[in-house]
DNA sequence: GTAGATAAGTGGGAAATAGTGGTAAGGAAC
DNA sequence: GTTCCTTACCACTATTTCCCACTTATCTAC
């Protein structure tokens, strides 16, 4: 399972090491896409077939699931990972993101059967706003049993 | 059954002992993740699997979902106890908990399937305040017929 | 009550690994 | 042919992890 989160500079070549408890469990190939709410998703190749061929199977009669796929798809690629398990991310994915082009640092979350990748200072807002809907969390905490 | 609350300090190595009554029951293997109140919560493996495998099964499609999942599962680490029963916890969620940098007093207390985890001094605290409370609880603890 | 023995908690040092930076080689474009 | 960009490889450093040793506390037997 991918969980916890972790931060990692950009060098100035773009590359970003990936978190040493992701690697073995991700692979040597990931496939990074858009994600929601301005992060980018980052999938081993295993779980990406899994979820790719959920979508693909989508009726394509409504707009929104054209759109979606679009950019689920559409926006999604295939990156190795080099001998020392760090990645390269395209330069769209990166904009998408909000990564800057220079040094910086990228936050890596695990979810479950996915990472996302954001840029750190994005991370920081996104969850200050999201702990402020603790009351939420707690009633999920309830109803699966962990409170 | 985990219960009662013991303090143990934190070495400069940022280990931390865990209470002898809990070693046994929570097993070679925990997991931490944010908790209520500014604590964290820790699991034994087999107390998270069952959690962590109905949060997977939450849908991305709600922003709320997502927050959701993004706080608890992307907020839980796996940590290994080391040969003596310590361990090393993460600092995203030493901040989130408030444990400090340096050489400090941290709190455990057993609530049934988990495990709490406080700073010291907010533990006391949280103790003072929810003292003050007591005699409402024990009302709606008489509703219930507990006591 | 005291002494010995066992277990628990704390501390430090050495080895392994992760993360980062740099260099060189191979291709593509001009 | 030259230059620029990309990719792969190599090396250093800081951190983490593992192991061993010491101190403190608890329990038991005498």
């Amino acid at each position: 399972m991918l969980i916890g989160e972790y931060t990692h500079s950009q060098d100035d070549k773009k590359r970003i090491s990936l978190p040493a408890k992701f690697k073995k469990e991700i692979g040597k190939k990931v496939v990074i896409t858009h994600g929601l709410d301005n992060c980018l998703f980052m999938f081993g190749i295993k779980e990406w077939v899994k979820i790719s061929e959920k979508l693909g199977s989508l009726s394509m009669g409504q707009a929104s699931s054209r759109g979606f796929n679009r950019m689920f798809l559409g926006g999604a690629v295939e990156v190795d990972v080099d001998s020392v398990g760090r990645i390269l991310i395209p330069d769209f994915l990166r904009e998408h993101a909000g990564l800057s082009d220079k040094v910086g640092k990228v936050v890596f979350t695990g979810v479950y059967n996915k990472v996302e990748i954001w840029d750190e200072l994005r991370w920081k807002n996104y969850k200050v706003e999201n702990l402020k809907h603790v009351d939420d969390i707690a009633e999920k905490l309830g109803e699966f049993g962990v409170i």
